[in-house]
DNA sequence: ACAATAGTTAAGTGATCACTTCAGTGTTCC
DNA sequence: GGAACACTGAAGTGATCACTTAACTATTGT
Protein backbone atom coordinates (compact mmCIF):
# COMPACT_ATOMS: atom_id res chain seq x y z
CA UNK A 1 0.00 0.00 0.00
CA UNK A 2 1.99 3.09 -1.43
CA UNK A 3 5.40 1.54 -0.68
CA UNK A 4 6.42 1.03 -3.86
CA UNK A 5 9.60 3.11 -4.64
CA UNK A 6 8.40 4.97 -7.33
CA UNK A 7 6.02 6.75 -5.47
CA UNK A 8 8.73 7.47 -2.59
CA UNK A 9 11.01 8.76 -5.50
CA UNK A 10 8.39 11.05 -6.41
CA UNK A 11 7.40 11.78 -2.62
CA UNK A 12 11.28 12.83 -1.47
CA UNK A 13 11.41 14.06 -4.65
CA UNK A 14 8.34 17.18 -4.62
CA UNK A 15 9.25 17.58 -0.78
CA UNK A 16 13.10 18.24 -1.56
CA UNK A 17 12.23 21.76 -2.87
CA UNK A 18 11.73 24.31 -0.50
CA UNK A 19 8.75 25.95 -2.03
CA UNK A 20 6.90 22.64 -2.24
CA UNK A 21 7.61 22.18 1.40
CA UNK A 22 6.54 25.86 2.37
CA UNK A 23 2.90 24.97 0.23
CA UNK A 24 2.86 21.50 2.50
CA UNK A 25 3.22 23.43 5.37
CA UNK A 26 0.53 26.10 4.16
CA UNK A 27 -1.81 23.36 3.54
CA UNK A 28 -0.88 21.68 7.08
CA UNK A 29 -3.24 24.34 8.60
CA UNK A 30 -6.09 23.93 5.70
CA UNK A 31 -6.93 23.51 2.34
CA UNK A 32 -5.95 26.58 -0.03
CA UNK A 33 -6.53 27.65 -3.72
CA UNK A 34 -3.54 28.33 -6.11
CA UNK A 35 -3.42 32.09 -5.61
CA UNK A 36 -3.66 31.84 -1.75
CA UNK A 37 -0.37 29.44 -2.12
CA UNK A 38 1.59 31.36 -4.38
CA UNK A 39 1.01 34.72 -2.53
CA UNK A 40 4.46 34.28 -0.55
CA UNK A 41 6.09 32.94 -2.92
CA UNK A 42 8.74 34.95 -5.19
CA UNK A 43 7.41 33.36 -8.38
CA UNK A 44 5.13 33.53 -11.38
CA UNK A 45 1.73 31.67 -11.19
CA UNK A 46 3.12 29.64 -13.89
CA UNK A 47 5.69 27.97 -11.79
CA UNK A 48 3.49 27.76 -8.74
CA UNK A 49 0.75 25.46 -10.94
CA UNK A 50 4.30 23.42 -11.82
CA UNK A 51 4.69 22.63 -8.17
CA UNK A 52 1.70 22.03 -7.37
CA UNK A 53 1.60 19.43 -10.48
CA UNK A 54 4.34 17.42 -9.15
CA UNK A 55 3.16 17.57 -5.36
CA UNK A 56 -0.09 16.15 -6.70
CA UNK A 57 1.43 13.73 -9.20
CA UNK A 58 3.70 12.72 -5.81
CA UNK A 59 0.53 12.20 -4.01
CA UNK A 60 0.90 14.20 -1.43
CA UNK A 61 -1.90 17.02 -1.94
CA UNK A 62 -4.96 16.25 -3.89
CA UNK A 63 -6.91 19.16 -5.42
CA UNK A 64 -10.30 20.07 -6.72
CA UNK A 65 -11.65 22.56 -9.36
CA UNK A 66 -15.15 24.31 -8.07
CA UNK A 67 -15.68 26.58 -11.12
CA UNK A 68 -12.70 28.44 -11.46
CA UNK A 69 -10.98 27.96 -8.32
CA UNK A 70 -8.58 24.91 -7.79
CA UNK A 71 -8.83 24.38 -4.35
CA UNK A 72 -5.80 22.07 -2.50
CA UNK A 73 -5.18 20.01 0.62
CA UNK A 74 -3.49 17.91 2.17
CA UNK A 75 -2.81 13.58 1.79
CA UNK A 76 -1.78 12.66 4.82
CA UNK A 77 -1.83 9.43 4.13
CA UNK A 78 1.11 9.61 1.60
CA UNK A 79 3.10 12.02 4.26
CA UNK A 80 2.65 9.14 6.32
CA UNK A 81 4.00 6.72 3.55
CA UNK A 82 7.01 9.12 3.75
CA UNK A 83 7.14 9.74 7.51
CA UNK A 84 6.78 5.55 7.55
CA UNK A 85 9.86 4.53 4.99
CA UNK A 86 12.75 6.90 7.43
CA UNK A 87 10.94 5.86 10.82
CA UNK A 88 11.40 2.24 9.81
CA UNK A 89 15.51 2.73 8.79
CA UNK A 90 16.11 4.52 12.01
CA UNK A 91 14.24 2.38 14.32
CA UNK A 92 16.18 -0.80 12.75
CA UNK A 93 19.68 1.42 13.35
CA UNK A 94 18.40 1.85 16.97
CA UNK A 95 17.87 -1.22 17.70
CA UNK A 96 20.90 -2.85 16.65
CA UNK A 97 22.74 -0.15 18.90
CA UNK A 98 20.71 -1.61 21.75
CA UNK A 99 21.56 -4.91 21.06
CA UNK A 100 25.09 -3.91 20.37
CA UNK A 101 24.98 -2.30 23.74
CA UNK A 102 23.50 -5.25 25.71
CA UNK A 103 25.94 -7.60 23.93
CA UNK A 104 29.59 -5.66 25.07
CA UNK A 105 27.62 -5.03 28.96
CA UNK A 106 27.35 -9.07 28.90
CA UNK A 107 30.94 -9.85 27.83
CA UNK A 108 32.03 -7.04 30.23
CA UNK A 109 30.21 -9.08 32.99
CA UNK A 110 31.70 -12.34 32.18
CA UNK A 111 35.45 -10.71 31.82
CA UNK B 1 19.07 22.26 15.43
CA UNK B 2 19.51 20.91 12.07
CA UNK B 3 15.84 22.76 11.16
CA UNK B 4 17.08 25.05 8.41
CA UNK B 5 15.47 24.79 5.41
CA UNK B 6 18.69 24.18 3.53
CA UNK B 7 19.75 20.62 5.17
CA UNK B 8 16.37 19.46 4.60
CA UNK B 9 16.64 20.28 1.41
CA UNK B 10 19.48 18.30 0.98
CA UNK B 11 18.11 15.26 2.33
CA UNK B 12 14.82 15.15 0.87
CA UNK B 13 16.69 15.59 -1.84
CA UNK B 14 19.49 12.86 -0.95
CA UNK B 15 16.50 10.09 0.16
CA UNK B 16 14.79 11.17 -3.83
CA UNK B 17 17.07 8.57 -5.48
CA UNK B 18 16.20 5.30 -5.45
CA UNK B 19 19.63 3.81 -5.30
CA UNK B 20 20.29 6.21 -2.52
CA UNK B 21 17.42 4.86 -0.45
CA UNK B 22 18.60 1.88 -1.40
CA UNK B 23 21.80 2.51 0.58
CA UNK B 24 20.23 3.85 3.92
CA UNK B 25 18.40 0.84 3.55
CA UNK B 26 21.69 -1.11 3.34
CA UNK B 27 23.00 0.73 6.13
CA UNK B 28 20.01 0.79 8.56
CA UNK B 29 21.40 -2.84 9.21
CA UNK B 30 24.91 -1.89 9.84
CA UNK B 31 27.54 -0.01 8.97
CA UNK B 32 29.54 -0.91 5.10
CA UNK B 33 32.39 -0.02 2.94
CA UNK B 34 31.68 1.46 -0.23
CA UNK B 35 32.17 -1.71 -2.15
CA UNK B 36 29.73 -3.54 0.22
CA UNK B 37 26.95 -0.80 -0.47
CA UNK B 38 28.08 -0.96 -4.33
CA UNK B 39 27.86 -4.75 -4.53
CA UNK B 40 23.73 -5.07 -5.31
CA UNK B 41 24.18 -1.54 -7.80
CA UNK B 42 23.89 -1.47 -11.42
CA UNK B 43 26.82 1.04 -11.79
CA UNK B 44 30.23 2.25 -11.39
CA UNK B 45 31.77 2.26 -8.29
CA UNK B 46 32.62 5.87 -9.23
CA UNK B 47 28.83 6.60 -9.17
CA UNK B 48 28.74 5.11 -5.88
CA UNK B 49 30.75 7.32 -4.32
CA UNK B 50 29.40 10.40 -5.89
CA UNK B 51 25.37 9.25 -4.10
CA UNK B 52 27.43 8.69 -1.16
CA UNK B 53 28.76 12.49 -1.12
CA UNK B 54 25.57 13.22 -1.55
CA UNK B 55 24.36 11.56 1.76
CA UNK B 56 27.12 12.38 3.87
CA UNK B 57 26.72 16.27 2.50
CA UNK B 58 23.17 15.95 3.73
CA UNK B 59 24.16 14.87 7.43
CA UNK B 60 22.51 11.51 6.79
CA UNK B 61 25.51 9.54 7.11
CA UNK B 62 28.73 9.53 8.39
CA UNK B 63 31.93 7.99 7.29
CA UNK B 64 35.19 7.09 7.99
CA UNK B 65 38.41 6.01 6.94
CA UNK B 66 40.73 3.12 7.86
CA UNK B 67 43.35 1.92 5.89
CA UNK B 68 42.34 2.05 2.40
CA UNK B 69 38.79 1.05 3.61
CA UNK B 70 35.91 3.50 4.08
CA UNK B 71 33.15 2.39 6.60
CA UNK B 72 29.62 4.28 6.30
CA UNK B 73 27.35 4.24 9.09
CA UNK B 74 23.86 6.04 9.27
CA UNK B 75 23.38 9.40 11.17
CA UNK B 76 20.09 8.96 12.84
CA UNK B 77 19.56 12.18 14.19
CA UNK B 78 19.42 13.25 10.50
CA UNK B 79 17.07 10.83 9.90
CA UNK B 80 14.85 12.35 12.69
CA UNK B 81 14.99 15.78 11.59
CA UNK B 82 13.46 14.87 8.05
CA UNK B 83 10.91 12.56 9.85
CA UNK B 84 10.05 15.34 12.26
CA UNK B 85 9.26 17.69 9.59
CA UNK B 86 6.83 15.36 7.99
CA UNK B 87 5.18 14.29 11.07
CA UNK B 88 4.76 17.89 12.44
CA UNK B 89 2.62 18.67 9.30
CA UNK B 90 0.87 15.68 9.40
CA UNK B 91 -0.50 15.97 12.69
CA UNK B 92 -1.38 19.71 12.15
CA UNK B 93 -3.49 18.60 9.49
CA UNK B 94 -4.72 16.45 11.79
CA UNK B 95 -5.38 17.89 14.65
CA UNK B 96 -7.24 20.61 12.22
CA UNK B 97 -9.87 17.70 11.08
CA UNK B 98 -10.01 16.52 14.52
CA UNK B 99 -11.30 19.86 15.83
CA UNK B 100 -13.18 20.25 12.46
CA UNK B 101 -15.02 17.01 13.65
CA UNK B 102 -15.71 18.58 17.07
CA UNK B 103 -17.20 21.50 15.77
CA UNK B 104 -19.86 19.73 13.30
CA UNK B 105 -20.52 17.19 15.80
CA UNK B 106 -21.67 20.53 18.45
CA UNK B 107 -23.55 22.50 15.64
CA UNK B 108 -25.46 19.52 15.36
CA UNK B 109 -26.58 18.90 18.93
CA UNK B 110 -27.55 22.69 19.24
CA UNK B 111 -30.16 22.38 15.42
C1' DA C 1 -21.55 42.17 -23.47
C1' DC C 2 -17.33 43.33 -21.24
C1' DA C 3 -13.76 43.27 -17.95
C1' DA C 4 -11.59 41.23 -14.31
C1' DT C 5 -10.36 36.97 -12.06
C1' DA C 6 -8.29 32.27 -11.58
C1' DG C 7 -5.89 29.19 -13.53
C1' DT C 8 -3.66 26.49 -17.55
C1' DT C 9 -0.46 25.34 -21.31
C1' DA C 10 3.50 25.55 -24.35
C1' DA C 11 7.99 26.73 -25.46
C1' DG C 12 12.39 28.08 -24.15
C1' DT C 13 16.62 28.65 -21.02
C1' DG C 14 20.25 28.00 -17.95
C1' DA C 15 21.42 25.08 -13.95
C1' DT C 16 21.76 20.83 -11.79
C1' DC C 17 21.65 15.58 -11.98
C1' DA C 18 23.06 10.96 -12.56
C1' DC C 19 25.72 8.79 -14.60
C1' DT C 20 30.13 7.34 -17.65
C1' DT C 21 35.23 6.62 -18.54
C1' DC C 22 39.77 7.20 -17.44
C1' DA C 23 43.58 8.34 -15.00
C1' DG C 24 45.02 8.81 -10.64
C1' DT C 25 46.35 7.93 -4.98
C1' DG C 26 47.29 5.51 -1.04
C1' DT C 27 47.27 0.55 1.30
C1' DT C 28 47.93 -4.13 1.96
C1' DC C 29 49.69 -8.57 0.76
C1' DC C 30 53.36 -11.61 -1.16
C1' DG D 1 59.67 -4.09 -4.85
C1' DG D 2 55.45 -5.15 -7.36
C1' DA D 3 50.71 -6.62 -8.03
C1' DA D 4 46.15 -6.38 -6.45
C1' DC D 5 42.81 -3.69 -3.87
C1' DA D 6 39.75 0.11 -2.32
C1' DC D 7 38.70 3.93 -3.47
C1' DT D 8 38.99 9.10 -5.47
C1' DG D 9 38.79 12.99 -8.76
C1' DA D 10 38.16 15.27 -13.12
C1' DA D 11 35.92 15.82 -17.34
C1' DG D 12 32.19 14.99 -20.32
C1' DT D 13 27.25 13.88 -21.68
C1' DG D 14 22.46 13.59 -22.06
C1' DA D 15 18.34 14.10 -19.12
C1' DT D 16 15.71 16.47 -15.90
C1' DC D 17 14.73 20.81 -13.09
C1' DA D 18 13.01 25.21 -11.84
C1' DC D 19 11.93 28.68 -13.57
C1' DT D 20 10.39 32.53 -17.29
C1' DT D 21 7.20 34.79 -20.75
C1' DA D 22 3.33 34.83 -23.49
C1' DA D 23 -0.81 33.29 -25.28
C1' DC D 24 -4.92 31.00 -23.86
C1' DT D 25 -9.54 29.08 -21.49
C1' DA D 26 -13.13 29.21 -18.46
C1' DT D 27 -15.79 31.63 -14.74
C1' DT D 28 -17.72 35.47 -12.30
C1' DG D 29 -19.23 40.22 -11.42
C1' DT D 30 -21.26 44.70 -13.50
Amino acid sequence: MLHDPAQLDLMFQALADPARRQMVDRLSRGPASVSQLAEPLAMSLSAVVQHLNVLEASGLIRTEKLGRVRTCRIEPQALRAAEHWINERRLAWERRLDRLGDFLAETKDES
